[in-house]
DNA sequence: TCAAGATGATCAG
DNA sequence: TGATCCTCTTGAT
């Protein structure tokens, strides 16, 4: 379930189990196998996650750069390790875990310069403290593009996925189509503030729940339920049912290939404000 | 039991 | 814009 959110409780979990000692690492599958074997028996001295792209430094001074994509997965098990299932791209494990992990659409070593080029890429990463917010606003506000894009754009902001960008865009009331040169400062300022919050306690409990207390079903004296991201949300995969806050038919459309989900009712804010050519 | 679709990103055309 | 990577869950049969 990889949003930014994952993997940083991924970096958190990787040091947990193998830092600051000797890890051994095999590539069951294969298709890791030579840098499998440079960091094999090397000291794992930090782990880090910028958006949604893990990095592992050895002690040979190589960066292992995970990217887990849309189907990637690591799974942690207790020594001993089993017979691999399925294509284990990278196995790591000491005396006392194991982790494999499969599906990934990245998994190379990196130099530091390389690293460097890595997250000069990025756009700010609203789990990092070291994030600036301005360097999204200054894209976000020079652009035509609708809001529902630019926050998928790694680019501009790391860490947001299909999820979050639902939410967050709900909770701002705003259209997903409104042009990011016709958002406001202030709505831009609240937006980052609420993905901030969201996305923490996302690290904190490995769910995404989104919902205001005012809203859950529970308060509206309506059954819960419990999605596979871990918790409730407003309109994410919600096509076709009432909103939890005015009961409009949430909608649904593919924008840049990506399933966009919104309130045609809650969220009518910003998509006819007129733009400064 | 099996097919379809999914929280992502890149590349070719 | 579609193909690709190739895991996991859900829902249809």
């Amino acid at each position: 379930m990889p949003e930014g959110h994952t993997l940083h409780r991924l970096a958190t979990d990787v040091f947990d189990a193998f830092g600051g000692r000797p890890v051994t690492a095999s590539s069951p599958q294969g298709r890791f196998a030579e840098g499998a074997a440079r960091i094999d028996g090397r000291t794992l001295v930090a782990t880090e996650a910028h958006g949604k792209h893990f990095l592992a430094r050895f002690d040979s001074e190589d960066w292992l750069h995970i990217h887990l994509g849309l189907i990637g997965t690591v799974r942690f098990g207790p020594a001993p390790v089993p017979e691999p299932v399925g294509q284990v791209r990278l196995r790591l494990a000491n005396d006392t875990s194991y982790a494999d992990l499969r599906g990934a659409t990245v998994c190379e070593l990196l130099t530091t310069p390389e690293r460097d080029v890595l997250l000069g890429r990025l756009g700010p990463d609203p789990l990092r403290d070291d994030a600036d917010p301005d360097l999204a606003w200054t894209r976000i506000r020079r652009s035509r593009l609708p809001i529902g894009q630019l926050l998928m754009e790694q680019a501009v902001l790391s860490g947001v996925g299909n999820v979050y960008r639902a939410e967050t865009l709900f909770r701002a009331r705003l259209h997903p189509l409104t042009p990011g040169r016709a958002l406001k400062r202030s709505e831009w300022d609240r937006m980052w503030a609420d993905l901030v919050e969201l996305m923490r306690y996302g690290v904190e409990t490995g769910r995404i729940d989104t919902v205001d207390d005012e809203h859950t079903p529970d308060a509206m004296g309506r059954d819960p339920r419990r999605d596979d991201h871990g918790g409730e949300v407003y309109v994410y995969r919600r096509q076709g049912e009432p909103c939890h806050v005015c009961r409009s038919v949430v909608r649904t459309q593919v924008l840049a290939g990506r399933n966009l989900f919104w309130c045609p009712k809650c969220q009518r804010t910003g998509l006819t404000r007129r733009i400064s050519p």
